[in-house]
DNA sequence: AAATAATGCGCAATCGATTGTGCAAATATA
DNA sequence: TATATTTGCACAATCGATTGCGCATTATTT
């Protein structure tokens, strides 16, 4: 095994010292006035044996480590992992490398995330918050490490933040759904703490409301999964008056709902509507193809990079950004005209 | 903002010296002997001040820094999503921490992606190779940070690898289709350089060659995307005498091939038969669900980290495994008995 | 009581890179 | 030629934690 090149290693074998080569391999060599020759022969070394900086040791001098952490619910949920991918690429562009936490929704793997993120002295963390309490995030950013919340947020909170909004993508769903003629409208929600989910019942219950339909409201469900939307699509369509049409708040609600609706007999849409949130691409493929709410994650990732490295690289105080992208409504073949 | 703390602050507050405070904090204070009250007063004053060691000081004099390096090469494609979703989850059991490289199926980025795990000084590298050449990769592995390969292989490596049997998992798709009365059988393949595809096409034409079908054989396309497996059944189905089942050699393609055929008016399985590879929730929500080889990606992934976490504590040399693991075959409603 | 052993902890070097300061030697100026 | 500049580079402290070695005390043994 060949000994690892350090500064010492190279400033032995070129007769410089650790000083001059360290300027030169950093691209210091005209602010310190090191001679061409000089960064020539050290230059040429360096990539003869192939040496690499340790950035433990430039972490540890300069207390930057060109890290960003990046901690996310469940990065085997597609919606998710295609954020950490735009985040991914993103940080690349301005030269941070990602050290990802999965959470599995927990607050404990959360804490535990970010102490670990804080031990490897990450110069900024992107987070998908699991927790309701903002508090000891807040505490860090305060304490120069910069916070970005994504996709969830709380509503009183310094903290920048960029996600998308679901009170309006919520709208939007409803509208289509009503303006499709749909007055008896299943609202299938996930984790009801959750802020996406208060938004977009609150979106739910205001669409029908300016529609006069405040007292058709029927919000059920409890968290994200398949199940929650197998059972209550069950529950519902059990009655004798089931509803025309649902609104699923993801796609695994989605996806359980669909199961329920097909175990019936009903056929979508022509018995049943159905309006999802996400997007992806196999909800193209469905039969029907599903009309649902897409999130622009792209921009979402982007920003939320873009914040972060601000408030990183500036140390004068860059103040917080609390933004709401618009969604979009992605018209497919779910829902039918009454 | 309040200063960091380190041993030293501590230190001072405790008035015992940096090395006794160093002992108590990581574990060592029997093995020197310190005293149960010290032990106590150290670890209180820690606490209370929310002390959290520097990994990049730790690491730097112990070369050790509990973190693995993952390389990936689209963490947006769920198949890889979940392999990484395992690994992050098996690391994290024992004590590490991963740093993510999305290689994007490039290998330059892959280079570069090593070289920036290299000076952040990782213990070892999982990596879902790009390249054809694992020269470098086999260079690393020899400069003692350990490297194993997952879901693609080289054909003469000395590295670790963990994959599935792909092989196999085309034979048993192609012997399933020839079995319920198929003969004329397209096979659709994704990149042809990659491994997995070249013993998958293996697979499929022994699968025929066995039954007596080699003349048969009829293998086309060049990417694992979905504009592939929608082209290449395009073309398929313009002839008058079309397959009468398609193994697709990934979901993407799949989808393409989907999207053709519902184009043409025809009906899966009735008119044409279709195998796919990989898992993926949403297949048993097509219509009808997809028949497809499922890959053991648990088990790849945490044989994959057990693997790696061998070789990286025991400084003995663990001799290289590699392990090929049998996939299965989940039966669906896409393939029609003739 | 003297000798021996055990207990409790501090000193200081080290990991690899950065950077303010300073000192020769070379060059320019007077 | 003597002085003032400039050029080119080295010294040494520092970031925060680890660890071999050694030195006082205190406790035990004879």
């Amino acid at each position: 095994m060949k000994k690892k090149d350090t500064l010492l290693s190279i400033s032995k074998r070129t007769g410089f010292s650790v000083a001059t080569v360290s300027r030169v391999l950093s691209g210091q060599a005209v602010k310190y006035r090191i001679s061409a020759k000089t960064v020539q022969l050290i230059s040429e070394e360096a990539k003869k044996s192939n040496y690499v900086p340790s950035l433990l040791a430039k972490g540890l001098r300069t207390s930057k480590t060109h890290t960003i952490g990046l901690l996310i619910p469940s990065i085997e949920n597609p919606y998710f992992a295609n954020i950490a991918s735009i985040i991914i690429f993103e940080a690349k562009k301005f030269g941070y490398t990602i050290v990802l936490v999965d959470t599995i929704e927990s607050e404990e793997n959360e804490r535990e995330g970010i102490a670990s993120l804080l031990s490897r002295k990450v110069d900024g963390i992107v987070v998908v918050p699991c927790g309701q309490d903002p508090a000891y995030l807040e505490e860090i950013d305060r304490q120069d490490i910069p916070v970005v919340l994504i996709d969830r947020y709380f509503d009183t909170t310094s903290l920048s933040y960029v996600c998308t909004n679901n009170y309006k993508g919520a709208r939007m769903a409803v509208n289509h759904l009503i303006d499709s003629g749909h007055d008896n409208i299943l609202c299938i929600r996930g984790v009801p703490q959750s802020m996406p989910t208060k938004e977009r019942v609150r979106g739910y219950l205001d669409a029908l409301l300016t529609h006069g339909l405040a007292d058709k409201a029927r919000i059920v469900g409890d968290d994200f999964s398949i199940q929650n939307g197998y059972v209550e699509t069950k529950l519902a369509l059990s009655h004798r008056q089931h509803p025309s049409a649902i609104f699923a708040m993801s796609n695994t609600i989605l996806l359980g709902a669909v199961k329920a609706i097909r175990e019936s007999g009903l056929k979508i849409p022509t018995d049943v509507s159905i309006v999802s949130f996400d997007n992806n691409i196999y909800l193209d493929y469905l039969d029907p193809a599903i009309t649902r709410v897409n999130q622009p994650i792209n921009e979402v990732g982007m920003l939320a990079v873009k914040l972060l490295i601000q408030r990183i690289e500036k140390s004068d105080k860059v103040s917080a950004a609390q933004i709401q992208l618009p969604p979009q409504l992605i018209v497919c073949n779910s829902v039918s005209v009454k």
